[in-house]
DNA sequence: AAGAGCATGTAACCTGTTACATGATTAT
DNA sequence: ATAATCATGTAACAGGTTACATGCTCTT
């Protein structure tokens, strides 16, 4: 789904401007899906040449005036058909596994705050969800419950497991040599699956 | 972390070729990192250029030449500066989440479809990851033994989430009139940091 | 006085995805 | 026979990010 389509959903729902839907992106949406003012804009001139939204300005003392833009009919099938496409993606992109992975050639100080960070950048994650549901009435919708509870359950769920298996890795200690590997790994890939053309993959 | 960083990692742990790295891609770190052969192939070409991996060719009968690829000193150095800058991402991009805060324009078929298939995903990603660390010996590094085991907490929480929630979701029954939603939601985000200009803001 | 917030956008860039192109060998 | 595996790559495209450009108002 591009952010397009997501403004369009969020348009659905309340007309807005820019500016706004940026602002909803980063309330609502922070924990699982991110856009810029480079990509709202743009998406809502494309979503506005097609047909898909209104644009109303109110002019403002001092401000550029608002544009505020509005989903039509067409624009509310559009959306319709959008979520009855499809399966949906779920995709997690994670520097931060990759520097665990190479954890054993990390020194350990470099470790101990990655992982610190993480933990750290996981309650966040937390406290930034309970702050912007504890604003919500009892009976908003159970869409957007369901989505700040799966964040929830998530950042939990990882600092949890954080906590209980950092132990597992150990960065080698800072005043060892530099530069070279000290642990030879064995190749994890499936066994013997080298022709036997290619020499010394090691046990 | 682009995946020229990540093929040089993977580098430092073992050479390889192209094909061997795409596997690796798809075994290891499938549940964090995705990359494809249009990727891949260009990240190489591009580390050989500069002097951070040599590539060694190994003919075959009837296939094109293994370009084996192995790190060099220079390159072992980069990749140790790039394990040791800034403040690694954890990114999810989740288009199933979005549909689920839409939940409510969804027919109800169709969302408990979703619903099934995510959790159905997950389950894959737990076969996945106790597929590949079956075969693991005993020793097996830290790192990949802490990477799969939080993929394997993660699938494990968001079914848990899932099943215990999905009851709080309700789309529409199939039968009724299509097109308008037949809820009005609150706005969810800061309440009045609309400017007065601004009309017809819902409650 | 300084900084945050409101409000718009563009343009160049970076990065990755998809589809294409080729073709023998091995397993089912 | 058919499909999967091995093995290389390119080229066009899509999509999003970053930096830039502007400027008033309200809060601290």
């Amino acid at each position: 789904m591009d952010i397009k389509t997501l403004c369009l959903g969020l348009l659905s729902l309340n007309e807005a401007c820019g500016y706004d839907l940026k602002k909803k992106f980063e309330s609502l949406f922070k924990h699982f899906f991110a856009a810029g003012y480079g990509s709202i804009y743009p998406a809502l001139a494309d979503l506005a040449e097609a047909g898909l939204v209104d644009c109303r300005e109110v002019p403002q003392n001092g401000r550029p005036a608002r544009k505020v833009y509005s989903i039509t009919e067409s624009g509310r099938k559009h959306f319709q058909d959008a979520l009855n496409s499809a399966n949906p993606t779920h995709k997690l992109r994670s520097d931060f596994l990759v520097m665990m992975y190479f954890a054993d050639q990390l020194d350990n100080d470099r470790l101990q705050l990655l992982l610190n960070s993480r933990v750290s950048a996981f309650g966040g994650v937390t406290a930034h969800i309970k702050n912007i549901t504890d604003s919500w009435p009892s009976d908003s919708p159970a869409g957007a419950r369901f989505v700040a509870g799966f964040g929830e359950a998530m950042a939990k769920a990882a600092t949890q497991y954080i906590e209980e298996n950092r132990h597992i890795l150990k960065g080698h200690s800072q005043d060892q040599a530099k530069g070279q590997p000290r642990i030879r790994h064995t190749d994890l890939s499936q066994a013997n699956h080298q022709p036997a053309a290619t020499i010394e993959e090691r046990v």
